[in-house]
DNA sequence: CTCAGTGCAAAGGATTTGCATGCCG
DNA sequence: CGGCATGCAAATCCTTTGCACTGAG
């Protein structure tokens, strides 16, 4: 996807719901956009120098109702951020048990059309409405293995 | 499983560390054993009446160290205990984003096993080792539905 | 007796929030 | 101008920990 229809889109469901589209949400979204892999707060104050962590949470927290940011939380470390599915496309993600980093990767579509066929299937009859699903590889990074 | 046998498990497991399977443990795998789905602490707290807070967190932990308990974290709020994939099966589970209820379920073995072979044909080359997957459905659960 | 386990209360750490001020529309 | 956004600091909330005491082996 080009970055300038994440920005318009980003500007129209904020639009939506009477907030700006401010030069720190903007910020973010940048971060994010050029961030390899789900980062930590932290992580990207590093990267962001003169950003606040208040407003940090703060904005993730609006860009996350508004559907354009999704929060990732994978043991007691600080919680992860990344960019929508439908900003950047369905993916995956392998979460390393040693440091917490967490990779995207994708399946081949044959099989994702497969599961999701499969668990809408598993799910009918339990009241369950599925929105959509979420499958993460655990194991460990390269990093991690020596 | 029988239930007879989850309780010398994890009384193996401990003595493997060194640790006593006393009876604020044994009552901890009881409440996971009987629970319908995994749960919180103060749920937990709420169903066994004389249980202490720090001692559930306590043996909790250990629990988890030993390979007997699972931690599940959803969102913000509180994170999720139940019993580990090796005593009651591998299973996924439904996630509910209206109240953070979380139900198990099951998909067909031959998904499962397809799901599984993908998967590892799909990390080869990325330099992560896989140990296992998670995978869950996110939706709403009957009772947010109104 | 000895040492792990437990209770209680206090500490810790990530995230949130109140309030006064700044800034966009 | 009016209201959302931001900074700062204090407050919250879940979870962990220190310490003294109890209990199992």
């Amino acid at each position: 996807m080009d970055p300038g229809s994440i920005d318009s889109i980003v500007a129209e469901r904020l639009r939506l719901v009477d907030q700006r589209y401010t030069s720190g949400r903007r910020r973010l979204v940048a971060l994010l956009e050029d961030a390899a892999r789900p980062e930590t707060i932290p992580e990207l104050l590093e990267r962001a120098p003169g950003l606040r962590q208040s407003s940090a949470y703060r904005n993730l927290h609006v860009l996350e109702q508004v559907g354009v940011v999704h929060r990732i939380v994978t043991s007691g470390e600080h919680a992860r951020f990344e960019l929508a599915e439908d900003l950047v496309g369905h993916h995956h993600h392998l979460i390393c048990t040693g440091c917490g980093r967490v990779d995207d990767f994708t399946v081949p579509a044959p099989l994702e059309r497969s599961l999701e066929a499969a668990l809408v299937k598993a799910v009918t009859g339990t009241g369950f409405a599925s929105t959509s699903h979420r499958l993460d590889v655990i194991g460990t990074c390269e990093a991690c293995q020596r």
